[in-house]
DNA sequence: CTAGGGTTAG
């Protein structure tokens, strides 16, 4: 039964989140208002290359292969990084455009006229009626519009596009104006209006030119509209017209965008070399941004190299991509390395180059040398933008340390940059995940009283903060108001709010969300169904499942084509649970359920065509942890082995205490987990192992737990004197203070000293995602007294217990000490993983002294 | 035509 090939979709390997992404219009994601601090971003000198790039065409005549192979394609087989949504639409207002001053004297006089008449379309045009005699053919009109553009008012940019191209007459110049409008539209992100002008242009016959595709491209590229783009591309390719070095890089860069495909860009840089077009840094700049997005950072690694063996020069835009390639995929040591090697190339760190790592640091958790990179930047003499600050604050507030973010906030202000959306949100968010309600409720106020327009996001926090802390009117309030505000959910807003109710049991209001979201166009992908997984996965507050879960539209939903859409329904399930809900079920059959439903929820996600990924296994294999006994969790698992026999035949052969075949595979199995982010390995791990020690596994869980060891999974877990098990679950912990004692007490065998001072780290409270939950530190508590050790909670710190060597060294010698030690499977079975003794500790019975 | 920031599952 557990035999049958695997359904190809259905690997463990992530898929990108975005597969399903409901793309929104950029207008509808980033509320810009005029006032917007968005808009008076300081401008910033242009960057110049010191490097040679006629050079590279002399010196790659034709189109050489790459000297360096990359992976083959399709490459996508890993977890690493693909679970990033980054963002689609990125504005970025007044970066400067390489003019080269060809407008006149008068187009300057006539900007600042318009600039300081404010914003009345009026205004414009009768500047513009004044200033036409002076003001000469598209280069004048280009420059206003561009201008305009910079600083975010397309309004009367297309003014002034609509009187240039009234009153010009030679085709070639209004193409070029066409051209311009295109690309400060797509700048801007209004990728709709974009194409509004090039549809005109070309059928006033203007339009038909390789810049205006390319500017079109470009703007579909900058809203993340990367098919579009390539349609576009298409339609050039048909009219005849021969696609340029821009045109290509402007593709590439589409790729990058829309959830970073990197087989579609790979196929248009085949394109380009196969028509005869070079490729140049930019394209590779390009090429590193898409893997970035995409999470492979071996692919980007050999772009890089690719760049070098080519002879193309490397800048700072290639130096920060290749980083952020890296530490957002997990390596961040890595990045480190190439960071330190910059300088001797001449490529100096920039800010951008140090909030990139600052937030590769961060999202691995490693704050505090996120922290201190902030600290190297000022050294450095880098001043802190606004992007640094808000990551910076940002940092602070998700670790709950208010103050300090709040410092950081007014050292900010003090630079002269104001707090804007992001900033309220970072904090709103980090005061929301802690329960202190009262605090959002302030911000958000004061928010508002400083103009600023909350965003998709800042609902998105609100919302589901409130629900989180079951305050539903709140939530309620929240809701209408983002609603009033004509602003449109997506998939993160409901995968957010989704996952707030399942963590408080409340599956079947999750199941009407989840239809909610699909009556409104907007496809669930794996988040979203991860976060219901993890519902079945969660011990405590589950108070409210209601019995019909599997009667629900959770299972029996078919397609996206609901019937009627009556008023809200989210409204309506917030009423619902504002007004209390009847129906706790008897906690058997909720658990009998909850092993359907796990099972209901995979076949769903299979049948929407949506790929598990690591985290939904971990998901599984906790709901497995949940399970009523062993032989549900080991038949659950069986079921699975149908969708995919490697990864849920691992799982399965552990729980089953199988034999060596199982063991080799679980360790192919690690390998590719190793591949993702430490976060995210570190869950499967802890996933694993709580299993496995639940169901008396318990050398199995030890074998995990030391493989999870030896790939460092776990940050800095264990040396003599100390073992932290702050990232670890309870299972996991437990096998692993099991190990480390059994690993101490081999040091003595071997006639080593203990260290003066022996302390276990469980991290309470500082590290939880909320501050104050001791879960893990009242396991090891209750692990530590029943076997026995001697260790006792530390004064200063109530997460960290604490011996002296001399102590611990005396009980690991008494008699009875190593056979508590040792660990013993509950069960029995006839092929025990327990034939791998060679990868334990040293069970040798200790000298007396 | 190229780089960093705010949201989701573990």
């Amino acid at each position: 039964m557990a035999s049958s090939t695997p359904p190809a979709h259905c690997t463990l390997t992530a898929t990108k989140p975005y597969h399903n992404h409901h793309l929104q219009h950029p207008h509808n994601r980033h509320r810009h208002h005029p006032t917007s601090s968005h808009h008076h971003q300081s401008w910033r000198p242009p960057q110049v290359s010191l490097h040679n790039q006629a050079s590279h065409a002399a010196a790659c005549p034709g189109a050489p292969p790459p000297a360096v192979a990359r992976p083959a394609f399709p490459c996508l087989s890993d977890f690493s990084g693909c679970r990033s949504t980054r963002s689609v639409s990125k504005m970025h207002f007044g970066r400067p455009r390489s003019t080269t001053n060809r407008y006149s004297a008068a187009a300057e006089e006539a900007l600042q006229l318009v600039l300081s008449r404010g914003c009345e379309v009026s205004n414009i045009d009768n500047i513009l009626v004044d200033f036409q005699p002076k003001l000469r053919a598209s280069d004048d009109y280009t420059f206003l519009l561009r201008e305009l553009g910079n600083r975010g008012d397309w309004v009367n940019a297309m003014r002034c596009f609509q009187f240039a191209i009234t009153h010009e007459k030679r085709r070639n110049e209004k193409g070029k104006l066409a051209s311009s409008m295109i690309s400060t539209l797509g700048r801007l992100g209004k990728a709709d209006l974009a194409k509004h002008v090039f549809d005109v242009a070309v059928n006033e016959g203007y339009g038909n030119t390789v810049y205006a595709y390319s500017a079109l491209i470009s703007a579909y590229a900058k809203s993340g509209y990367c098919d579009e783009a390539i349609g576009v591309f298409r339609s050039m390719k048909g009219s005849g017209l021969k696609p340029n070095l821009v045109t290509y890089n402007a593709l590439i860069d589409a790729c990058g965008k829309g959830g970073a495909d990197y087989k579609k860009a790979s196929e248009i840089f085949n394109d380009m070399l196969k028509n005869g077009v070079l490729p140049d840094r930019i394209t590779y700049n390009s090429l590193l941004a898409v893997c970035s997005g995409a999470g492979l950072w071996e692919v980007a690694k050999s772009l890089f190299d690719e760049m070098v063996h080519r002879q193309i020069d490397q800048d700072i835009y290639t130096y920060n991509t290749l980083l952020d390639a890296a530490s957002s995929g997990g390596h961040v040591d890595v990045a480190f390395e190439i960071m330190a090697k910059m300088a001797a190339k001449s490529i100096f760190p920039n800010e951008v180059t140090y909030s990139t790592m600052i937030r590769g640091c961060a999202k691995v958790g490693k704050m505090d040398r996120a922290l201190n990179l902030f600290n190297e930047m000022k050294l450095a003499g880098i001043k802190l933008d606004r992007v640094s600050y808000n990551t910076l604050l940002a940092i602070y507030a998700s670790l709950g340390r208010f103050d300090e973010a709040f410092a950081v906030g007014k050292e900010m202000e003090s630079m002269g940059i104001k707090k804007d959306v992001v900033t309220y949100n970072a904090l709103l968010d980090g005061f929301g995940k802690q329960g202190m309600y009262d605090k959002v409720k302030e911000l958000f106020a004061e928010m508002k009283h400083g103009n600023l327009y909350p965003n998709l996001l800042t609902y998105s926090a609100l919302i589901s903060g409130y629900c989180k802390g079951g305050l539903y009117k709140e939530a309620t309030e929240a809701y209408t108001e983002f609603k009033r505000q004509g602003l449109k959910a997506d998939v993160v807003f409901y995968s957010n709010l989704i996952d707030a109710l399942c963590k408080k049991g409340l599956v079947e209001s999750c199941a009407l969300l989840l239809d909610e979201m699909m009556s409104d166009g907007i496809q669930p992908n794996v988040v979203t169904y991860n976060s219901i997984i993890n519902a079945f996965g969660q011990s405590g507050n589950v108070d409210c499942v209601e019995a019909q879960v599997e009667s629900s539209n959770l299972l029996t939903y078919t397609d996206g084509k609901m019937a009627v859409k009556e008023d809200d329904r989210i409204i309506e399930v917030f009423k619902q649970l504002a007004c209390g809900k009847p129906g706790n079920v008897k906690h058997e059959q909720r658990a009998r359920k909850d092993f359907r439903c796990v099972l209901g929820v995979f076949r769903k996600m299979h049948q929407m065509e949506i790929k598990p990924n690591v985290v939904t296994f971990s998901a599984i294999l906790n709901a497995c942890s949940r399970c009523n006994s062993f032989e549900e969790a080991s038949l659950l698992l069986e079921e699975l082995r149908l969708f995919d026999n490697q990864v849920y035949g691992v799982a399965h052969g552990l729980l089953m205490g199988h034999n060596e075949h199982t063991w080799s595979q679980a360790l192919s199995l690690f390998d590719e987990v190793k591949r993702m982010g430490s976060s995210t390995a570190s869950a499967f791990y802890n996933a694993l192992t709580d299993m496995l020690w639940h169901f008396g596994q318990k050398r199995g869980a030890q074998l995990v737990v030391l493989e999870g060891k030896r790939r460092e999974v776990w940050e800095n877990t264990w040396t003599q004197s100390c073992l932290d098990l702050h990232l670890m679950s309870s299972g996991a912990a437990r096998a692993m203070v099991h190990t480390w004692l059994l690993n101490i007490r081999s040091t003595l065998y071997e006639g080593h000293e203990l260290p003066k001072l022996l302390s276990i780290l469980t991290g309470w409270g500082k590290h939880s995602k909320v501050v104050g939950d001791g879960a893990l530190k009242r396991a090891i508590e209750a692990l530590l007294v029943s076997i026995g050790a001697p260790f006792e909670v530390a004064k200063c710190n109530i997460g960290r217990f604490i011996s002296t060597g001399a102590v611990v060294a005396a009980w690991l010698r008494e008699s009875g000490t190593l056979k508590v030690l040792v660990l013993q499977d509950d069960r029995s079975f006839s092929h025990s993983t327990s034939t791998r003794f060679d990868l334990l500790p040293n069970l040798q019975p200790l000298p007396l002294l």
